[in-house]
Order: structure tokens, then C-alpha cells, then sequence
DNA sequence: CTGAAAGCGCTTACAG
DNA sequence: CTGAAAGCGCTTACAG
């Protein structure tokens, strides 16, 4: 079965290649109808399908961008990249997608495989540990947009959480309900910007209210130590009442060590997590939590992608889009 | 910033590109060590990538696969296409996800799609629709597995769990349990093989038992349906005692119906669930599942499926490859 | 209105 | 040990 290639449908139709090639890429201009209804019917005779490879080759484009998440783990990346998704193919745009695992030395191999892959542009949820590669692409002007976290000091469009906001609607509603002692356990000890700004948030709230930040409260560790690290803050003599998890994995990680610990939400330890898991409005209780907008951002960072693509002008704004968190009130606090 | 090619890297090591190209696929039979360094110089000194493109088009390969899910929205999906991308990453072979959203001119499209991006094969979870297309990639002898679903009389592998012993092992252990009004719920009314072998593995493991097989005990319905399905159900005379769901998404909606009418599990209503979802061990009761070996169903995929492409003769085996799914006790029943 | 020719960036069989 | 040449399957500027 070998197979079909241009140059057999334009000897099937008695033409030549060029224009088989004005025929599929619908430049009809001179074109009579005789001639298109012969390539139409070689076409379904030989049952030929271009090969696009060959045509990205001398295009110089392969409709395709490449996304690369921090870590497909987080419900927020599959979300994102649903929207992501939706949105190139609305506009005949492809994309690959590539799991960094929190891992720098993957993501560098991704960047590289999917340039070699001649991806027009980039969407990267950054692990920030690459600067370098991120500053050399930003000197070449190549096509890329951060999605979740920034890079400081790179002129790299960044879509983002209005984080500070997302941990501060959090923590006000602790204190409205009337809680005093509220903790935060999140993720990572790496230097991510949305570990950072939620923390930020998280404090400011506490000190807008005239509560005082103390540092046992807060915890930012591996997941596997999360349960350790929520142990050691209820053993405290005074331990916090309420905790802010920050993220979906965060959250996961304290409901098992409470069901484990047969404590009652919220009476025990009133909880509220950022991203609004799958369950939380079926769990028993029903979880209070803080939604991003996935599909608006996902889709605002494919279109700005897109445009910076399609502009090969150096853009102008390259600046942070952030977007509005939302509190979504339930029952565990 | 023009692109460096293989011609600019052989110009400044001064040799032809015949040698450069047999540097980057290390076949280094006879080549003097003087010259590899001045190719690896030059390499670095320009930042020369290979256009993996342009390499596809000669070789007629891109050691790159194409997955196409029927629902991206099960976990299911995601857990497999994370194994197949793990067995593909180690062979050096890339994927390209697609979610036919269970849409089947979706499907076709990527097919079509993915075959114009000269994908060297093809992981599908088959709508079971396109059963002339499937007939055709056969004949071609296009590389392809099935992955959950089979579609009869096709040469193709599969890869499926054993479903109906999926269902018996709930559907026993409900009795096992004391249960006799024992109903099932699940998604999708389309032909597909997992629901049918699944309803079979019910229904006969009732018979086994002695008990008889009351149809309005089961339902098989949109997602969107599912709630309402279950409280007809509910309000039968004599109403179902036991629900086994079908999948993780009938689970989830079974959850929310029990919460929205305050009904006690597994005081009111015993469940368990196909699929071993996120929160299975600490919801409240923790949820008794029946586990699908996941991790191991998508690396068999992507094994046979590399196989495949590497023997390109004929293969023998294009046998059902069924696992085995593990009931996992915990409170729901 | 259509065709011949060059070229995209590689690989590979062959010559020397 | 290395190079010249052909070719993968397209597109496109240009000629007629």
C-alpha cells in the first residue's frame, strides 16, 4: 500500500503538482471548474490526504504550539489545557502537550524536543528554574506565553491568578465567621510565584484584620510531608482553628489526615482550599473553597499566544493579565 | 535571527553536510576525532537545533503517536494517557492527545488529522462509530490499538479491563454484604463495550446468586440524566437497596443526588463504584471501589503499539487483552 | 488559466 | 574517512 502523494493525483488529473496544490489550498482564482472537478475526482480515487509534514516544512509553520505544565497533578492544569485546547481549534491550531512533573531539567528537554518540533509557540506553566533558556527565547523573539506563575524581569506575557486576592477572600471569610487562629499549608518549597503571593495574601489579610502572623501556622512543604507538617500544627499548644490549603493537592492531603484523625469539619478544624475540586460540592461536608477562572484564562492565554504568532511584530503589552479568584461558599467553614 | 541549518554548521566546520548529518546520528564509523570536535564546535558556537521536520520527511517517520480519547472528562483517560506517555518517553517516541469529547465526526477528524501529521500509529478509544474508517486504516495495515472498547470482527488489539468480573466482584459483594435489591446506574446510551459487558456482568452474577434481574434496577443514561434516573428509581415500591456506578461521572452524580436529599450511606443507600476515584478513601463514608489497573492497561497499549510499528509485517496477535479489576472494601458498602 | 523549476532542511546510497 | 547528488512531498514566484 503505497502511499498517495500529490504527484499521483496530478498525473491522475492530467495536471501538474502546482496545481493540485492552488486546488487544495482553495486558490481557485484562474481555475476553471473542468480542471478542479478533475482533481476533485483523482483525489477521491486515490484516496489522497496531503502530508502536512512536507507542507510545514517549506511553510516554515506547523499550525502547532506546544504547552508544557508544571505538573498535570493539578486539576488546574487539565482544565487549562481543555480550554487551551478549545481555543486552537477553533482557529485550526494544534497542540502537544508535555508533563514537566516539577521537574527543570524535563522542562529544558520539552522546550528543546518541542522547538526541534518546530512548534510555532510556547504556552509554559514555568518551573522558573530556567531563566537562561527563557531569556534566550525572549531574545529571539520566539512566540511564548507563562501560564499560572511569572519569571521576574522577563518580557514574557504571564496569565494569572489574582492570587493575593484568592488566599485574602480566603482568610477574611475565616475571620468573618469569627476564627482567630487560621493556618496555611501548600506545596513546594520551590520558588514559585503562586506559592508566594498566596502566602502574601494570606498574611496581609491576617494583619488588616489586627491578627498577627505566626510562622507555625504556615507551611509549605512536599505533598508527602503535607499530612506530617498538619500533624505537627495541631500539636501546637494553641493550634489553628482553620486552615487555608493551597492548592487541590493541599487539600487532598488534609482531608485524608483528618478522616484518618476522625476529626469533624468543621467543628475540629474549619478548612477552605484553593481550586474548587470536583467534589467539593457532593463532599460531606460540602467544602468552601476558591475558584479560578480556568477556561477564561486558558483561553486568554492561547489567544494571546495566537496573536503574538500571527503579529511576528514584537508585541507591545507583555505585561501580567491577572484574573479573579471567586469564593464559592459551602459548609466546612 | 534567521534560523541556523545544518548547511550554516557544516560551512563553519568546514565540511559537508553529508558529515554533519552523520555526526548528529552518531554514526561515527570512520570519522576522524579532529573532525567531530569541529562539528561540535561549530554546533555550539551557532546553537544549531535539527528540524526534526524536515528529518520526518525524509525518513517517513516521526516517532510520534497519536491518542485519541472518547472522554477526556474520566479519570480514567487521563491516569492511561499519563502510563502511555511514560512508555512512549522511554522509547523516545512522543504523543499527540486528542478528546473526541465521545463525538464520533470529532473522531474522524482526528484521525484524518493526526494520519496528515504522519503519526507512525494510533492509541484510540473508539466511539465505535467509524467502523468503515477503522476497516480501511486495517487494510492499509496501519498501526493501531484500542484502548477500553473493542469493535467486533476488527483486526485490531485491544486493551480492555475485564469488565464484567467488574461488576460481579461489586455486584458479590453487595450480596456478600446481605443486599437483594441491588440496581445499577451508568452513563451513555450509545452500543459501547465496556456498559454492555458491564451490565452483563450484573445481571449474570444475580442469576448466579438466585436473585432475578428487575429492569427498572437498571438504568443507563446521559450524564445530565443520571440524577433524575436514580430517584425513579428511588421511588419504586420496592426501591433498590444497593447501587453499583457504572464509572467515576455516575458515581459523582449518584454522590450529589445522595447529598441534595440527605440520604445516609450505607444506611439508605449501599455503593460502589467502577473506578477508584481521587477521593474514594476520604470521602465520607469511604467509597468502595472497583479499581482498574490503570497504569499497567496504558503501558501495554503503547507496548504493543510500538511493537507494531517497529515489525511492520503482519502482526499475529490482534487478540482482546483483558486486566484484571481489584474491588477495594472500604464503607460504602 | 496552468506548468516548470527551485527550494524548505534533512538523510542516505554511492563514489572516491 | 568525506563529499556530491538525489530525493522526501509539498509551496510559490514566475513565465507563458
Amino acid at each position: 500500500m503505497k502511499k498517495v502523494t500529490m504527484a499521483d493525483v496530478a498525473k491522475q488529473a492530467n495536471v501538474s503538482k502546482s496545481t493540485v496544490s492552488q486546488f487544495l489550498n482553495k486558490r481557485y482564482d484562474y481555475m476553471s471548474d473542468e480542471t478542479k472537478i478533475r482533481i476533485e475526482e483523482a483525489i477521491n480515487k486515490l484516496g489522497y490526504k496531503p502530508n502536512i509534514i512536507a507542507r510545514s516544512l517549506k511553510q516554515k509553520s506547523t499550525s502547532t504550539i506546544g504547552v508544557i505544565v508544571a505538573n498535570i497533578l493539578h486539576a488546574f492544569s487539565t482544565q487549562v489545557i481543555r480550554a487551551i485546547e478549545d481555543t486552537c481549534h477553533e482557529q485550526d491550531f494544534h497542540i502537544i502537550v508535555c508533563n514537566a512533573d516539577d521537574d527543570s531539567e524535563k522542562e529544558k528537554r520539552y522546550i528543546d524536543m518541542l522547538r526541534a518540533k518546530q512548534v510555532d509557540g510556547l504556552i509554559i506553566f514555568p518551573t522558573a528554574e530556567n531563566v537562561d533558556m527563557y531569556k534566550s527565547l525572549v531574545r529571539e523573539e520566539y512566540p511564548i506565553v507563562f501560564m499560572d506563575r511569572n519569571v521576574p524581569e522577563l518580557a514574557i506575557p504571564s496569565i494569572m491568578l489574582d492570587n493575593e486576592k484568592a488566599a485574602s477572600l480566603a482568610v477574611q471569610h475565616f475571620i468573618d465567621q469569627g476564627y482567630k487562629r487560621i493556618g496555611m499549608i501548600t506545596t513546594s518549597v520551590r520558588n514559585v510565584t503562586t506559592r508566594i503571593e498566596r502566602i502574601n495574601g494570606f498574611k496581609n489579610t491576617l494583619l488588616k484584620n489586627g491578627l498577627t502572623i505566626q510562622n507555625e501556622y504556615i507551611q509549605s512543604v512536599e505533598v508527602n510531608q503535607i499530612q506530617m507538617a498538619l500533624k505537627a500544627m495541631l500539636s501546637l499548644e494553641a493550634p489553628p482553628q482553620a486552615i487555608l490549603a493551597g492548592n487541590d493537592m493541599a487539600l487532598m492531603e488534609i482531608l485524608k489526615y483528618i478522616k484518618e484523625n476522625n476529626m469533624e469539619i468543621p467543628s475540629d478544624l474549619a478548612l477552605i482550599g484553593i481550586d474548587d475540586v470536583s467534589f467539593a460540592s457532593f463532599y460531606n461536608p460540602s467544602l468552601t473553597t476558591v475558584a479560578q477562572p480556568t477556561f477564561k484564562m486558558g483561553a486568554e492565554a492561547a489567544n494571546v499566544l495566537l496573536q503574538k504568532i500571527r503579529n511576528q511584530e514584537g508585541n507591545e503589552n507583555e505585561e501580567i493579565k491577572r484574573f479573579e479568584p471567586e469564593l464559592i461558599i459551602r459548609k466546612s467553614c
